[in-house]
DNA sequence: AAATTGCGTCAATAGTACTGACATATTCCC
DNA sequence: GGGAATATGTCAGTACTATTGACGCAATTT
């Protein structure tokens, strides 16, 4: 079945555009930007013995504070056995504290402890301080239009696990500006 | 050092908001935006048995056919032996070859084959689909205020590399002559 | 009481990355 | 010409993140 002859392997020398209405710009900037997006945490996580399967974790306990073992996995979409080890390391070290759900005592109600929230805004400062400048520089004074557009990536399925976060809401839910 | 009083694991009740102006909304949809948006190639890539880091390849194969072993690290910042495995595989299944650099005989030149221009296309393509329908929900008719904002959370140090791409300005090159 | 659910854990495996070391061919430079 | 530097390929060892499957325990549901 596999053509193996000289032909099939004939070099093309030209660049792939956006033939068939492909949008390759967009498809690379998108790639080369979460790159740099995610390497700002990583440098600081590296001194932690962290990776980004802990900032991940770390985020979401910070964003929904109470939430559950298996609502965690849900939204990272992993499976329990990757969750244990990463989880377990941040319980250990005091970033996380797990607590008996009121209602049904298997449960494990997920929180962040002080320091847990003091490395989820580290890691997320200079994440931030790159968005601000982006849309800065881009001239972006359409920060909303950002936003939907990235909203718009994401699958209709999944947006239910955005919008849990309180912020986003109710357009101005108390709390801050 | 460590604090393993009873205090330091008091667990934090209260969701992380956009307190210090960390941009929490933002930094979540480029997360999930992300996930989605390299699980539709992840899918094609399975039936090959490839993974994520032989997409990357083939896509700047594609893109700039020709370039050399040393440039392809370059851009996708992995070292000689992470490339080595993918590059062999592509090579393999003829997805790939390699033409002696004119130049300098020591140079290994990359290009993609009819086949591998075949899978770049259609790992792109639901890529490409999904951003159109984004641009569209989104009703952000400003598809290049969504490329300034992404090209500028790319590290500048770094943002040559994206402008080697022929396409973009004369829409048509003609890769080489 | 029995079945189900939520969680934790053990064992085995795979994919992707890393560092270090070394071989080969080629080119550059004195 | 000959040595140094360069471009590539490869071998060995390690680590991290992820996977699947299986099992145990406690709590809840039926």
């Amino acid at each position: 079945m596999t053509d193996r002859s000289p032909a099939a392997r004939k070099p093309i020398r030209t660049a792939i555009t956006d033939e068939d209405g492909i949008d390759f710009a967009i498809i690379e900037l998108f790639f080369f930007a979460y790159r740099d997006f995610t390497s700002d945490p990583d440098q600081i996580l590296a001194d932690y013995g962290f990776g980004r399967a802990h900032h991940r974790v770390l985020h979401f306990v910070n964003r929904r504070p109470g939430l559950t073992v298996a609502e965690l996995l849900d939204v990272l979409k992993i499976t329990k056995q990757s969750l244990a080890r990463v989880l377990k390391q941040l319980i250990d070290t005091d970033h996380i504290v797990q607590l008996q759900g009121p209602r049904d005592r298997r449960q494990r109600e997920l929180y962040p402890t002080a320091r847990g929230r003091a490395l989820a805004l580290a890691l997320a400062r200079p994440q931030s301080r790159r968005i601000r400048a982006a849309l800065e520089d881009s001239g972006t004074n359409e920060r909303a239009s950002i936003e939907r557009f990235l909203e718009a990536m994401v699958n209709p399925e999944l947006r239910a696990q955005i919008d849990i976060v309180p912020a986003k809401i109710s357009g101005k839910s108390h709390g801050d500006h």
